[in-house]
DNA sequence: CAACGGCCGTTAAATATTCAACACGCGTTC
DNA sequence: GAACGCGTGTTGAATATTTAACGGCCGTTG
């Protein structure tokens, strides 16, 4: 179908340790004191690199944020036509653990003030997903349906966000399971 | 007086990095199992650009061993020049402190068959080392020099190897003071 | 035997990255 | 004000690495 051009190897390094470079700093210092250099300097690759794959510190930070809310919709997507599990409603775990296994990146996005876009995006994401799913059960509802994705999504971020502030104390099994409850009871989907 | 020419970024980030796969591998599994393959795609790193470096991987564990020994040498060489300290012999702890630093390195060195130029490299090393700070003594030795400083280096690998391969139970200064001792009570250099 | 898969070591051309140098702005210091 | 240090963003030429291919060797499998 599409042209699979897999992407230079020496891309992906860079790109990866520019990245994982930034989001130390962003969870070290403060945003506006992060400098290019700096970022070029852990991440072991020439200043002016940096800006051969992002026009500016603000640019690197956004595509970060673009880059993982991608992988949970893909994620999400890829889970959606499989014929036995139907999205993060219905089976919220893997999204816990892909929230897990990028614990620094998330841990930083919620610590810090500078993340607008990622609460945003994060929030756009969840609340499109919560939608498609409540649009498919035909109960009429009493509650607006937009209202109740958004009142159902901010509630689950702030579960998430809670989760992560406090090192995810819990396993992400036990994380799903009762996120699933509360789905349930509050009607995104009939039982 | 030399011209110091500074490496390109670039080779000293593969080599880094192919270094730092390989003893992994060599610390995981039998030398002779280790392929190239493995070790370019755990660098993250094209399988020919090993052999841009390096012959073959046998030449690359010779790289490795001298690049450490070497490093030990200039260690003590840029002590020597120190007004103050004397080398390993009156104050080992550097030399230990570097052996804790590359834990890995020896670690993977001392339980693996395959060292034998490591073992010799840095029993040279070692002996050298005595040798010249023995025959700076004036004393009129019963003992032979030469044969002195292979009984000694010997038994200090042996003290060295027995640290590493019980994950470094001692301090450096403690071990470094308890080798001094031993010098000291052998008469390596006058007190 | 033949076919195959895996690893080796090497090559030419394409491409990403480095290096060294710009010009610029901004705050500090003398 | 001038000189300076420091960070930005950009450039062109040099260079390291990638990619995709090659032929070869060896052990396994049919």
């Amino acid at each position: 179908m599409e042209s699979v051009v897999k992407t230079d190897r020496r891309i992906l390094r860079t790109k990866q340790s520019i990245t994982k470079s930034f989001l130390e700093l962003f969870s070290e210092k403060d945003f506006e004191h992060i400098t290019i250099n700096e970022i070029a300097d852990r991440a072991n690759v020439n200043r002016g690199t940096v800006y051969l794959h992002y026009s500016d510190k603000y640019d690197l930070l956004d595509k970060c944020i673009e880059e993982h809310i991608n992988e949970l919709i893909s994620l999400c997507k890829k889970r959606e036509h499989d014929t036995v599990s139907h999205g993060m409603v219905q089976e919220p775990k893997p999204v816990f653990d892909y929230f897990r296994d990028h614990f620094p990146f998330f841990s930083a996005m919620f610590s810090n003030q500078r993340a607008f876009l990622f609460r945003d995006q994060l929030l756009k994401f969840i609340t499109v997903n919560l939608m498609v799913k409540m649009e498919r059960s035909d109960n009429t509802p009493i509650i607006d349906n937009e209202i109740k994705a958004q009142f159902m999504a901010s509630a689950f971020i702030g579960i998430v966000e809670w989760w992560i502030r406090h090192h995810m104390p819990q396993s992400t099994q036990f994380m799903a399971d009762q996120v699933r409850n509360l789905f349930e009871n509050n009607q995104v989907y009939p039982r």
